[in-house]
DNA sequence: AAGAACAACAACCGCCTTAGG
DNA sequence: ACCTAAGGCGGTTGTTGTTCT
C-alpha cells in the first residue's frame, strides 16, 4: 500500500517539476518574504495549502523545512556555546541520532543544526582517533576528554567576566591567575574546574533538585553571552552573508503581526540547558586527572593533538 | 592570483507515523 | 478497518565560503 502511495505521489512531483510549477534549491528574497508574511498573518501548518496559498512555488515540506530551520523568530543563529556542545554531546550518548528530541533541549537550535554539529565536528574527531563515533570507546573519549574540556571552557568564560571586575589583589585571593594574552595556567585545575560556587556545582545539583522540569532561570546564568539576544542579526545586520537575515530583521520588526520581543526570546535557553538533569550519573564532575590541559585556542578546537595522544597512550595502556 | 581541498550548513529525499474522513 | 494526506524525522547531497598550496 505504501509503495503504491509514495508512487502516486511522486508521479505527482514528477509531473509538477516536469511541468516546471515547483522550484528547488535555495531560497530567495522573494519566497522568503511571501513565506514569513503568509505565516504572520495566517500562522503555521497545513503546508501543501500554506505553499499554494502563499504563493511559493515550493512543496509545503520545502516550506515547513525554510521556516522551521531558519525563519522562525526563535531560531538562534551562530556558534553553538561550549554549554550547547556539551549538552549535545551528553544527550546523544543518551538518546544516539534523536535528533530532534535532542533539539528540544536546546531552544532554538534546530534538530538540522545540532545533527551538522555531529557530524561535522564530533565524527570528524572520531575520524581523527580512528574511532567509531557510536562506539562505546569514542563515547569514553568524550566523557574523558571532551565533556571535561567544555566544562573548563565554561569556566573560564564565567572566570574571564567576573574577573573583570576584581582587582589583581582580588583574583590572587581567589587562586587564579588568568586569562592573560598567553593564557596562564591556574595554579589548581581543580579549583578551576570545581570552584564551591561555580555552574558545574549547580549544575550537578540539578539532578537531585528536579530532573524533568526546566525552571531555576539563576542556573548557569553566569555566562550571559549565551543568552544574548541574537545580535548579528538585531543590531548589525551587515554581519550576515546570508539574504535572509537582514530582511528578516527589517520586515518582522516592522510587521505589527509580530510583537517585537518575540524575534529574539532565547530567555529558555539556559533554563533548559541546565533542565536536562541528568548529570548525576555521569562523570562529568572533575573527573579530569591533573594534567596539562590548558592551552591556548580552545576557542577553535576543544580537543586538540595533545588529548589525542593521550588518549591513545590510555588505550595502549589499557585504562 | 588561482585552483584544490576542506568545512559548514541549507535543502532535499525517502521512510515512517499520525490524524481525519 | 481502511485509505489518504500531512507532518515529522534521520540520512544524504549540493552549494557556498574559507583555507591551504
Amino acid at each position: 500500500m505504501r509503495a503504491s502511495m509514495l508512487g502516486v505521489t511522486r508521479r505527482i512531483c514528477n509531473s509538477r517539476e516536469e511541468e516546471g510549477e515547483l522550484r528547488r534549491g535555495p531560497w530567495t528574497l522573494e519566497e522568503d518574504t511571501l513565506l514569513i508574511r503568509y505565516i504572520a498573518r495566517n500562522g503555521e501548518g497545513r503546508w501543501n495549502m500554506l505553499a499554494k496559498c502563499a504563493g511559493l512555488k515550493r512543496t509545503g515540506k520545502s516550506c515547513r523545512l525554510r521556516w522551521l530551520n531558519y525563519l522562525k523568530p526563535d531560531v538562534k543563529r551562530g556558534n553553538l556555546t561550549p554549554q550547547e556542545q556539551l549538552l549535545i554531546l551528553e544527550l546523544h550518548s543518551k538518546w544516539g541520532n534523536r535528533w530532534s528530541k535532542i533539539a528540544q533541549h536546546l531552544p532554538g537550535r534546530t534538530d538540522n543544526e545540532i545533527k551538522n554539529y555531529w557530524r561535522t565536528k564530533v565524527q570528524k574527531e572520531a575520524r581523527q582517533l580512528n574511532i567509531e563515533a557510536t562506539s562505546t570507546k569514542f563515547l569514553d573519549a568524550v566523557r574523558s576528554f571532551w565533556m571535561p574540556r567544555l566544562l573548563q571552557k565554561m569556566e573560564q568564560d564565567s572566570y574571564s567576566s567576573s574577573l573583570t571586575t576584581l582587582d589583581s589583589q582580588s583574583q590572587a585571593d581567589h587562586g587564579v591567575r588568568f586569562p592573560s594574552s598567553n593564557s596562564t595556567v591556574p595554579s589548581s585545575l581543580s579549583t578551576l574546574l570545581c570552584p564551591p560556587e561555580s555552574k558545574l556545582a549547580r549544575f550537578s545539583n540539578l539532578g537531585s533538585e528536579n530532573s524533568s522540569s526546566v525552571t531555576s532561570p539563576h542556573v548557569l546564568s553566569a555566562n550571559s553571552d549565551t543568552i544574548s539576544p541574537h545580535p548579528e542579526i538585531l543590531e548589525n545586520p551587515t554581519c550576515s552573508p546570508l539574504h535572509g537575515d537582514t530582511f528578516y530583521n527589517n520586515l518582522i520588526l516592522s510587521d505589527t503581526c509580530y510583537e517585537e520581543g518575540s524575534c529574539y526570546d532565547l530567555a529558555g535557553f539556559n533554563q533548559a540547558s541546565a533542565g536536562m538533569g541528568t548529570y548525576d550519573n555521569s562523570p562529568l564532575e572533575c573527573q579530569m586527572a591533573e594534567g596539562n590541559w590548558v592551552s591556548d585556542g580552545m576557542e577553535d578546537t576543544l580537543w586538540v593533538m595533545d588529548d589525542m595522544w593521550q588518549f591513545r597512550d590510555l588505550r595502549e595502556t589499557g585504562i
